[in-house]
DNA sequence: TATTTCACG
DNA sequence: ACGTACGTGAAATAT
């Protein structure tokens, strides 16, 4: 029989570490929830992994305590805790009230000597107790019956300490804990403990002398400095150690029934997590879905809570569809696939809305949607679907080129936020229509199990299209009004939305792969990764996983006992940077590079690419994705197009590989020349720099010679190259110690070159500085079109998150800016491309760089277009320039 | 599923 | 005293 289980929460404690350690994210309203979900989820975790009978959460007071009264200073100089938080505690009271969740607090006394006194109380009882904190002082409180919780790193992230664990990692007892903070004191509580001794030190003494009492009745073995300061403090250790115990024998009179931990009042809390929008959390407490279809109609509370059914889809001939269609001259659709690579796969159902009717066809579906071709490209007609990308695709094969694109919910959400992490359907649902609908994984499944579209009961599937469609049609005006008060309209209906047919266009289109050429360049990498591996493992003596970080780890650093450079949180680091530091030291080192790098080449990009070159047509059909880069940039996978190597020789003959369609086609490559830093002399108004653009001068020289105080003919390479990582450093949002880190220089000689640099384009020093405040006091930042992108970091308390936030202010409009010029770039590319009917198509973006199939005969004419259509797609206060060449693979091309 | 590493702009 | 360059995606191993 195992004991029953009591858990004791320090509240304050896992609140703050909640509140520091989760972005702040805040409801609709503007209230800050994310130290009580941070809570909540920590209080979950612990119910499931201990499954306690007893729960209590301790608080400490909002007075001072005792501590206070023995020593004035106790907790001085420790920062209010802010607005945003202490709200938050007030909240937690109400969950746990819903929760019938017992809470603690007591006059003049903290958190922890509740749950010492708790925990003394009923030791006798039979239970074992659990103390939750993320303080280390509760380490005290071990013993045989009582355990600590410690938080990690996170809210979740916990450690269990019990007396094993105290002895394994600080070889005392946890009565001992007490001598060790009297010794060393606590800066965050402000216990001063004695001047000079930290944790180290600490240790030491005790493991000698036993205890505080011990130390002093052997004061005269201890020598030196020490000594004397041990002396000197004495009353002060003495007043430490009162301060840091913890105590124990609180008067409580409670049963320990009272803290028992029954059912949560579910409906109350639901209503809660609906205010403060902790959807995930909700799914705890909601009512045991019916997962038998049919029987589980969503109910919606449309705004005024007349509650009404998503309309069930209803069979439809395509004839009778299209004269619906035609007299309406504006509708939704979306269709269901049987795999989800779109590209790859059959339409199962396609469900069309109008007027809110929803109708679908699950028979002779191609068939149908042939004879509906005058109808998608019919541009008077409107259409309207969440993520439409996909049914140009699978309409594109049938070659059906859709027009009057009116709206796309999930494009639409993206402009709205581009930070979100999802713009599933469900999602907004919530958000728009406060309507629970279960997302896509909940009829698929998810990981290895999940199904597709046409495995799942027709039932199921349709209900799924219905209320995407429905969802879709009544967030439509929503999300249009608020682009409009935001003033994104034209953003969104002049980039982003015709973009999405040339990302189509681009998926369909794919990229011709020559296949010979991928296994040749694979074979070759193996042969010498082969010859590699032996060699490596001959110098380390033994056979090992080489691809495996902790194994050459051991290798390197215990076995032929190589410094330590760096660790990860796991163990050492053993990445380029710090095998580069390491190749004097041993032969071995220059071969794992090789190795290191030749693996990654090979698994990648030939092994991986192998697979998703498409049977039929050759070529590689990458996804992109629109809606993923919080910047505004566009990505892609399966493969990933957008990486394909170029630094080193061996990586760039991986670019022989792509190729172009047959003879009678060659490769155009386009990219815009410094395109961020003309952003960013653009958006700084920096004089400077636009006139060195405009007199053609080299900028990186020209900033050499400005960082370094040399006329531009002494600029030496060196010189050339730091004044290059410098103009990136500002575009990211420079530090002093990034900088030096790149160039393996000082931290102060780093620091020299960038305030050389501000100084010398004081304009974009001022621009920096103008953005952040801006940033902050909007909630976000925008491009030059418009786009925006929220940065609530910048209001965080927490150095880093705010410092990050600082960073991302100064870089996205730069960043953003320029994947708005290459969008618009791209849109009327593709568009003079068709209505010129040319036979040449736009096949891939790479951020800053076009490439376009071309049909030989058209090259010139090609040529022009895309020049012209680069250069004039923005109008900045500097010209954009566009550098191109030509071949018959993107290796010749570039 | 998380972590580490590394490919690109 | 701290601990950072911005934005992505994929593969491999470890958990």
């Amino acid at each position: 029989m195992s004991k029953d289980k009591f858990v004791i929460i320090d509240g304050n404690s896992i609140l703050f570490r909640a509140y520091y350690a989760l972005p702040p994210f805040k409801n609709k309203k503007g209230v800050f929830t994310n130290a009580v979900y941070g809570f909540l989820t920590m209080l979950y975790k612990i119910i499931d992994d201990y499954q306690p009978k007893y729960i209590c959460v301790a608080f400490d007071p909002d007075k001072p305590t005792f501590r206070h009264e023995k020593y004035e200073d106790y907790k001085a100089g420790r920062a209010k805790a802010p607005n945003e938080l202490v709200m938050q505690f007030g909240m937690i009271r109400d969950v746990l009230d819903k929760h019938n969740i017992e809470y603690l607090e007591i006059d003049s006394y903290e958190a922890d000597d509740i749950a010492g006194s708790l925990a003394n109380k009923f030791k006798e009882k039979g239970i074992k107790t659990y103390l939750v904190t993320s303080d280390k002082d509760y380490l005290q409180l071990i013993d045989k019956d009582t355990t600590v919780i410690l938080t990690k790193t996170g809210v979740t992230n916990i450690v269990e300490f019990d007396e094993n664990k105290m002895e394994e990692e600080y070889g005392i007892t946890p009565e001992q804990f007490i001598d060790l903070k009297a010794l060393m004191g606590d800066s965050s509580d402000n216990i001063p403990g004695v001047y000079g001794i930290g944790e180290k030190t600490g240790l030491k003494l005790l493991k000698k002398y036993e205890s505080l009492d011990g130390v002093y009745e052997n004061i005269d073995e201890i020598k030196g400095k020490m000594k004397e300061r041990l002396e000197k403090e004495k009353s002060q250790a003495y007043l430490s150690y009162t301060l840091a115990k913890i105590i124990k024998n609180l008067p409580m009179d409670y049963k320990l029934d009272f803290f028992k931990y029954s059912e949560a009042d579910k409906k109350e809390l639901l209503k809660l997590y609906d205010e403060y929008e902790f959807r995930k959390l909700k799914d705890r407490f909601k009512e045991s879905a019916q997962l038998s279809f049919g029987t589980d109609n969503i109910k919606i509370k449309e705004k005024e809570k007349n509650v009404k059914e998503i309309p069930e889809g209803k069979e439809i001939k395509i004839e009778e569809l299209a004269k619906k269609i035609k007299e309406k001259k504006r509708f939704g659709f979306k269709f269901l696939y049987s795999d989800e690579r779109v590209y790859y796969s059959k339409i199962v159902y396609a469900g069309f809305i109008i007027d809110n009717d929803v109708f679908y066809i699950k028979e002779k579906i191609s068939e149908s949607l042939n004879k509906m071709k005058d109808i998608f490209e019919d541009e008077e007609i409107k259409k309207y679907s969440h993520h439409i990308k996909d049914e140009l695709i699978s309409l594109l094969k049938l070659d059906i080129n859709l027009n009057g694109l009116e709206f796309d919910s999930m494009i639409g959400k993206y402009i709205i936020d581009p930070s979100e992490r999802s713009y599933n359907i469900d999602r907004l649902a919530y958000e728009f229509l406060e309507i629970d609908i279960h997302d896509e994984s909940y009829y698929l499944g998810k990981g290895k199990k999940k199904k597709n579209f046409g495995e799942i009961e027709e039932e199921r599937a349709l209900k799924y299209l219905s209320e995407l469609l429905y969802i879709t049609d009544n967030i439509k005006e929503n999300i249009e009004k608020k682009l409009k008060e935001t003033k994104m309209e034209k953003l969104y209906n002049n980039f982003e939305l015709p973009l999405v047919k040339v990302m189509a266009s681009m998926e369909v289109l794919g990229f011709k792969i020559d296949r010979e050429e991928l296994n040749n360049i694979g074979d070759k990498f193996k042969g010498k990764l082969e010859i590699l591996e032996e060699v490596i493992q001959d110098f380390a003596g033994e056979e090992f996983n080489l691809n495996s970080p902790k194994q050459l780890g051991e290798i390197l650093f215990d076995k032929l006992d190589l410094p330590v450079i760096k660790k990860t949180k796991t163990g050492f680091s053993t990445n380029a940077e710090v095998l580069e530091k390491l190749k004097s030291k041993h032969p071995i080192i220059n071969k794992i590079i090789e190795y290191r790098q030749l693996s990654k080449l090979n698994s990648t990009y030939v092994d991986g690419f192998i697979k998703l070159v498409d049977e039929n047509d050759g070529r590689v059909h990458s996804s992109f994705k629109q809606t993923t880069a919080s910047t505004g940039r566009i990505s892609s996978t399966e493969p990933n197009l957008q990486n394909i190597p170029v630094r080193t020789e061996e990586g760039r003959e991986l670019r022989k590989v792509f190729v172009a369609e047959s003879e009678d086609f060659t490769l155009l490559d386009a990219d815009y020349s410094q395109i961020e830093l003309r952003v960013l002399a653009h958006v700084a108004d920096e004089t400077r720099l636009i006139e060195a653009f405009e007199n053609g001068e080299d900028i990186h020289t020209k900033t050499a010679s400005e960082v370094f105080k040399v006329p531009m003919d002494k600029v030496t390479s060196t010189m050339r190259s730091r004044a290059k990582a410098v103009n990136f450093g500002i575009v990211y949002g420079i530090s002093d110690y990034g900088l030096s880190r790149d160039l393996n220089i000082s931290r102060k000689e780093a620091k020299e070159y960038i305030d050389n640099y501000l100084d010398y384009y004081s304009n974009i020093n001022k621009y920096m500085k103008e953005i952040i405040k801006k940033g902050k006091k909007d909630g976000y930042v925008e491009t030059v079109f418009g786009r925006r992108r929220f940065l609530p970091e910048l209001k965080s308390r927490n150095y880093n998150v705010r410092s990050f936030g600082e960073r991302l202010a100064l870089n996205t409009p730069i960043q953003g800016t320029a994947a708005d010029i290459i969008k618009k770039a791209m849109i009327n590319v593709y568009e003079r491309l068709e209505k010129e009917k040319l036979k040449s198509r736009l096949i891939l973006q790479v951020h800053d760089e076009l490439i376009i199939e071309v049909y030989k005969p058209e090259l010139e004419n090609i040529k022009n277009i895309l020049r012209e259509e680069m250069e004039n797609a923005a109008k900045l206060k500097i010209k954009l320039a566009v550098d191109m060449s030509t071949g018959g693979s993107w290796y010749e091309a570039k």
